[in-house]
DNA sequence: CTGAAAGCGCTAACAA
DNA sequence: TTGTTAGCGCTTTCAG
């Protein structure tokens, strides 16, 4: 550290070359400040001349309200988080926040990340797909901060939560694929941890059961690309390969499009079926053209704000966990009925 | 607004639970704060029973460091973005600060914004493929904020930046295409004003030119994927189609291959040459294996930190304008030589 | 090692 | 409308 720390310049230096009080200042910067025309236009003429810039932080410190809102997402190599942190920034950035980011750029133990974001006094928190010890929400509702999960559940009674409908898009992806004709079904698991994969699945199996199908093979692709690879190329290696396979996420489903069609050169929709969970953009390119559930990011972010926005304007909002409708769109990669 | 505004437990309240004074807790909470282990251990023992969080505000306020660094992207649906604000991110986190995150989605007018992050005290500014008015990049070097252009950069001489070696690239592509016997060419431009794509233009067209080929087609792509289909529908359909496609970046090219190979059923490589620039994730997919021109987005990143560092240690840090190096990565979208 | 006191740059009563 | 004053919650001398 050196000479860098140099003291930018304050209300009171423009005060100062003003020739008024620092309020008058302060006052020529806030909404609905009282100031005549006259003085506010000395004031602006002076801090331009300054450089003059009023420091948030100092307003925060007295205000309460920092103006931020802290976001964290499991890194973006999944093109769905990136997909849902775009949409959050933009709608953070419409309602006057400002983001404070955090990766955690792993599932697990998000807690440390927590603890920093308290300390920012962030006036709100969007978890994308992290898990919330029940320690933390505890902590987070002690502290009177509004946190929201987004595309994750929890069992916890006290965190809100934003999530589509899983389990009915399991239960219609089942439901599909029978009617397709197909005979061995697999699924492809995201993280055994993910509250959304679990939830597709059990709607995905239970829904097989339910119409006398048998139980689909099951295999693990971690949510990632490499792994779905990994894992489709065993499946496809099996005495006998599945005739449809879903995967628990879009990015699990282009991995295995990548092998199946990329590798193997067979052709999704006749030699095997794929879909995938998110409708993440790309799915809809004509290389792809996957059959997936499509999760209604805009109105996810949307309900997710809007809790937010509760919560901060009454305090004892009560927790509500909303689940959004999706729905199947047909593509080419799977066989149709 | 109500009693959402609840006080948060601050030094004093844990002083006064402790039994020590205000100023012990702070030290309680600073790297080499003089404490005893034993009023150290009650300090933090009343904390935690609390729920007390040391304020990052009013430690900002008094320190004059924030502890955050902005980041201006342009949105996130170039993927090439994501994977350089993942990194960031990432890197940010290892040095200790904290990102505050500006999206614009939208390439110009990027002042506004700037106008926000000086207000919120970051310590340093990462610009990723925004312009930068001299204004405003005077503005800043006024208040001292050190800057950084990724990959873009600025005909400023007062701000720094780092880009990987554009012209160089272009000038690669052109010797590979020419190699590989293809006789008309053609390049999609990015959006006009981007430095990159007018670099990697100049490149490859200068190459063509010196070694006697001819003028290459030149169509615009904006940088984004449905235009770059658009673009390249409007190629295939001319009455004389390009034998070598040239996209200035990625996710143009791999919208050429989705129109060459999803939707007119011809095969990269062979019946046409596609080659983008970038080498973002999806260029290795088995569907795409897109030979692109490699930006190494690490060193990139690495790159940009340090010249923060400099600039946060030593107040006039002399402004460095970083080329990286990249290499050409021959996958099978474009026949070989 | 510990406490008292000053003050970071601003907002928000309160007077004038 | 304006200026004066008291903090916001912390760090940081300076005494003890």
């Amino acid at each position: 550290m050196s000479e860098r720390t140099q003291r930018p310049v304050t209300s009171y230096d423009v005060a100062k070359h003003a020739g008024v009080s620092q309020s008058a200042v302060s006052r020529a910067y806030t909404a609905g400040g009282k100031v005549s025309d006259a003085t506010r236009k000395k004031i602006l003429q002076a801090a331009e001349e300054l450089g003059y810039r009023p420091s948030f932080v100092a307003r925060s410190l007295i205000t309460r309200r920092s103006n931020q809102i802290g976001i964290v997402v499991p890194g973006l190599v999944n093109p769905f988080y990136a997909e849902l942190l775009d949409r959050l920034t933009q709608v953070c950035k419409a309602t006057g926040y400002q983001v404070l980011l955090f990766s955690t750029f792993r599932d697990d133990d998000t807690d440390p990340v927590l603890e920093e974001v308290l300390r920012h006094r962030v006036e709100a928190l969007f978890l994308v797909s992290a898990s919330l010890s029940s320690r933390f929400a505890q902590e987070c509702a002690r502290s009177g901060l509004p946190v929201v999960l987004l595309n994750r559940k929890n069992e916890a009674q006290s965190v809100s939560s934003v999530t589509s409908d899983n389990v009915a898009g399991g239960e219609k992806i089942a439901d599909f694929l029978l009617a397709g004709g197909h005979q061995r079904m697999a699924f492809m698991a995201g993280r055994e941890s993910s509250s959304t994969s679990r939830d597709r699945e059990l709607g995905f199996t239970e829904r097989l059961k339910a119409l006398g199908a048998g139980e689909p093979l099951r295999i693990q692709g971690n949510y990632t690309l490499p792994e779905a690879m990994t894992a489709t190329r065993t499946l496809l290696d099996s005495p006998v390969p599945p005739d449809a396979l879903f995967c628990a996420n879009d990015i699990m489903a282009i991995g295995a499009l990548n092998v199946v069609a990329g590798e193997r050169g067979m052709t999704p929709g006749k030699d095997i079926s794929i879909v995938g969970f998110d409708n993440i953009a790309m799915a809809a390119w004509p290389l792809f053209g996957l059959t997936t559930y499509e999760q209604p990011v805009e109105e996810m972010v949307a309900a997710a704000m809007e809790i937010l926005q509760d919560n901060l304007a009454h305090a004892q909002t009560p927790v509500s966990k909303r689940i959004l409708g999706g729905r199947l769109l047909v593509r080419t990669s799977a066989r149709l009925p």
